[in-house]
DNA sequence: ATTTTATAATTGTATATACAAATGTTTGTT
DNA sequence: AACAAACATTTGTATATACAATTATAAAAT
């Protein structure tokens, strides 16, 4: 790989870029080398990025059920479906599922033995492939790149 | 909307998180942000982010076809199916598509000129949709954020 | 008490991603 | 010429996204 590719390359752009547009394309690239990388690492452990996701929103909950619709507000994909994201760990035994007595409306989701031994499995390769990407900067660069993607993004 | 809202806060995480897992998280939430007010902005025009990226390829194109491998390479989402995606913009008389002559393995795509049409009134749209997230930041910061995402992802 | 409104979750449909397998064509080797 | 290897694209299957419509339950209004 070589070091430090700008995104204009990767692309193959013929024309020269405004620097806005750049943003928007790095954030996009960015984040499809980082679920590239992911997926890769859970593929032996047999569960998808979303799946893995709600396995840790639902430890999250230290032995508390969660609902879906709370699941769904702490979710990365705002627009995500967590009712078949669950039906899917729900066939793996990973979490289990029932209706909420006090309200029938809701569905109380909780992460199984076999849900948390998975996510404790995951959890050294999981720190390793966050490191992995930001050993290439400074503790400094680390707080700043946080910063401005926060500042970015918010309207 | 909240002016700067946290990660953590969107998230709604119990614990502190590192600042490696923050990027992660800050790129794939701003990500999901900038492809959600994308979305919106092509709806009425009745095509996806992935069919308009394909167009906007094949516009840089200038007139010479291209060929399914070369539209692949220059995508955001390397795994994207292209095959597929020419497909939707076919029955839309965005393109046109046929076998190329030297060498029959090929597929030869050029846009039409309905397709630039679609281009052309997305033109400004698209450009005010850029300048809207990047208008939080200063254009130093700008510069380094595009600088600083070049350096996190090169492994 | 009945109807309306709001809430929580599920289902349906189209699109896209991820990846493996298959098809068709060209090039290289013997 | 026949066969193998490489190349370009397509197809199949599972998963996930996006969004609208539907179902079921609870709360509020009349």
């Amino acid at each position: 790989m070589a070091i430090e590719m700008k995104i204009e390359e990767i692309l193959k752009s013929t024309v020269p870029m405004d620097n806005s547009k750049k943003i928007i394309l790095n954030v996009m690239y960015t984040q499809n080398v980082i679920v590239e990388n992911f997926n890769e690492i859970l593929k032996p452990h047999d569960i998808s990025g979303e799946q893995y996701n709600v396995l840790r929103i639902l430890r999250g909950q230290k032995g508390n059920p969660a609902n879906m619709s709370m699941i769904q507000e702490r979710m990365l994909a705002k627009t995500s479906n967590t009712t078949r994201l669950v039906d899917k760990l729900l066939l793996k035994d990973l979490v289990t599922r029932k209706v909420c007595p006090e309200n029938r409306r809701k569905i109380e989701v909780v992460i199984t033995q076999k849900g948390l031994a998975v996510l404790t499995a995951l959890d050294p390769i999981v720190i390793a492939h966050e490191e992995f990407f930001s050993r290439n900067l400074s503790p400094e660069e680390i707080v700043q790149l946080n910063h401005l993607l926060e500042k970015y993004r918010n309207q």
